[in-house]
DNA sequence: ATGTCGGATCATATCCGA
């Protein structure tokens, strides 16, 4: 089974790029997230021509995450219980055998801003919602943007950004705290030395110059188990058919589940 | 280059957020 995360940054202005992927890659599960669409606006029927049956959590303008599954996915849990002012952020659902969750957590500006604090503790409501729901004991994903960088490498200018945004140590330990749950980043385990981007700005040719963060992972519990290949494409990154892409690259993995 | 996107609005230009 083939899972797979995206931040697709506007599923109305990306449908048709998302339509080739998931034509090219074929997944059977994916978490997206900012949307930017309300639920009755989501594209139901045109995914469902591309054999997939969605779950919604969306919102207008920004936001918004889903689910396609590959038959009905059961609705677990819309939103992060206590954080609903922070926007439409989270979605689990069961389905392929699996609690399967798509997160876009909040990107929290720079620090010393006052969304840097509230970042810190929707990590920390995270972690405590995982724990509570008995997520780390059963086959489980969480996927999708965590907006932080969890070591050194996952940057490209770690050195520079020292203490910035995405880069912080109380970012990394509240992104440790979710591994320490029972989590592993399923990229990192079976690329543990590679150095990859799954996010690069859309301003000052940042992809060209591959000045990217990896920011998207596939967390998965120890129920999952190893998966057989997991990778960031890189390639959907770039226009496809004149379409322009997300600034984020879909991140997947085959699971044996 | 504070350089590009997507989306909303007292819209046809400007803002906000990322």
């Amino acid at each position: 089974m083939r899972v797979a995360t995206w931040n697709v940054n506007g599923l109305r202005s990306r449908l048709d790029f998302v339509k080739i992927w998931l034509r090219e890659r074929r997944p059977d599960l994916v978490a997206l997230q900012e949307l930017k669409l309300e639920d009755e606006r989501f594209p139901h029927e045109e995914l469902e021509a591309e054999g997939f049956v969605a779950a919604v959590y969306g919102q207008k303008a920004w936001n918004g995450v889903a689910v396609l599954a590959r038959e009905e996915p059961e609705i677990l849990q819309k939103g992060l219980p206590g954080h609903g002012e922070l926007g439409s952020r989270l979605l689990t659902v069961r389905a392929g055998g699996l609690s399967f969750t798509s997160v876009y957590c909040p990107n929290g500006k720079s620090v010393g801003h006052e969304d840097f604090p509230r970042k810190l503790a929707w990590f920390e409501s995270l972690a405590d919602h995982l724990r509570a729901t008995g997520t780390p004991a059963r086959p489980a994903i969480v996927g999708g943007d965590f907006n932080i960088c969890p070591e050194g490498t996952d940057s490209w200018n770690e050195a520079g950004k020292k203490d910035k945004i995405f880069h912080t140590d109380e970012e990394r330990a509240r992104f440790r705290a979710l591994l320490d749950l029972g989590m592993v980043d399923l990229y990192r385990r079976l690329h543990p030395d590679r150095q990859a981007f799954s996010w690069w700005d859309y301003r000052a040719g940042a992809f060209h110059k591959n000045q990217g963060l990896r920011i998207d992972f596939l967390l998965a519990t120890a129920g999952v188990g190893e998966a057989s290949a997991v990778e960031i494409d890189r390639e959907f990154r770039k226009k496809q058919e004149g379409l322009t892409p997300s600034d984020h690259a879909p991140v997947w993995a085959d699971v044996s589940a």
